[in-house]
DNA sequence: CTGATTATGTGACTCAGGTCACCGGAATCT
DNA sequence: AGATTCCGGTGACCTGAGTCACATAATCAG
């Protein structure tokens, strides 16, 4: 990526800062399926997405729960919180397609925090973010009933990958919710017939 | 609650910043049962717990699920970020004992995180507290069954309330974690089979 | 093309937890 | 004291969703 078009990508944050972030931040390309964060690990950067999307969810035996997606130019701020505090990461961050990001070193971002105060509010309104995100999770689980988890789901891949054509697994697709796959394929069959969705083999259309 | 006792209280905060508290906040004591905050209201201050605790829990339909609760010390760092963006609240608090509370203008603690360090560093770890609160609810809604949910419930209203000994009604158990008033009286006779409670007329108690 | 792997479909069963209807006792009211 | 309301207990039943055991497809490697 070259650096041209990550200032294009970051013209919503002050020039002096984003040299700061060429000088101390790390460039990374993950490519697809890399496990970038693990539960128990503890986090020393703060990553900033610049294409492609990040995965969050938390894990417990036999089962996983999907929790968010980081987006471009947005950022995974409770893994900074954390690398403050020192305490272990509860979840895991998997980008599944390659992704190209911007590693902020904890320290440098504690330094930018005073210095810079647009860059505060960017922190907060990532803070926010997140946790609206997690509040739409529990809401979702337990006032919704899995059928119309899953299509919200659905309708969220589709956002996110910003095609109609979503090519996925029924098993990823019930681990993401804490299912099983035979739980989703009868699911989709459901909402197939409901007409909010169709499968074929190319993947499932969203409408 | 006099002046005095209230610095004794934050002592963990630099006394430069804790006399701009007292210019600019307003100390407010809170009777049993008052609800401060409501889904869709805008919030405009930032509340810092003295004494009591406040109760943040969703609703949905006919149910409602306990997100965590803010304690002495702690404040509700996510309304400040929800105020700062003007976002509507997704959240109801509750006030269940008399608190006392002060609270802090957005503005103000705004100007503050510029001025003051350590105050910042104070948000972060709320953020971060919060931030693993909802992590556990999700960790526990997915991969805990309601026995072990109200059994871990008890043990918090037993640490928060400093008590072994709890007065509660099946029914705000059952609210409080999303569920009906006869499933929680049949498990608490579980718990009880299984000696980890015992309940008597003047309330249960947690081992 | 063929056999092997991988993905999906489906029926039968189980089970946690929610719902309903109702009861009896405790507390509160008048 | 008698009535009323609140709270907890209990059995019968229902339902969403997970599990098991297979049956088909679809895809892939050689």
């Amino acid at each position: 990526m070259p650096t041209t078009e990550i200032r294009q990508q970051l013209e919503f944050i002050e020039k002096e800062l984003v040299d700061e972030f060429d000088q101390y931040g790390q460039l990374m390309t993950v490519s697809a399926d890399t496990t970038i964060l693990r539960e128990g690990q503890y986090v020393k950067v703060i990553p900033l997405v610049l294409k492609g999307f990040i995965k969050v969810y938390i894990s417990g035996e036999d089962k996983e729960l999907l929790l968010y997606y980081i987006q471009a130019r947005e950022s995974c701020v409770m893994s900074f919180s954390a690398g403050r505090e020192n305490s272990p990461s509860r979840i895991y961050a998997i980008c599944e397609e390659e992704t190209t990001l911007l590693a902020l070193p904890v320290e440098q971002v504690n330094k930018w925090v005073n210095k810079y105060s647009s860059f505060i509010n960017l922190l907060y309104n990532q803070f926010n973010l997140r946790y609206l995100d997690l509040i739409d999770t529990i809401d979702q689980l337990i006032f919704k009933s899995l059928d119309v988890r899953l299509y919200n789901h659905l309708k969220e891949l589709s956002r996110l990958k910003n095609k109609k054509l979503i090519k996925v697994r029924h098993q990823q697709l019930a681990n993401e919710l804490g299912s099983a796959r035979e739980v989703i394929s009868r699911m989709l069959k459901k909402l197939e017939k409901e007409t909010k969705i169709s499968q074929h083999k190319g993947g499932i259309e969203v409408f």
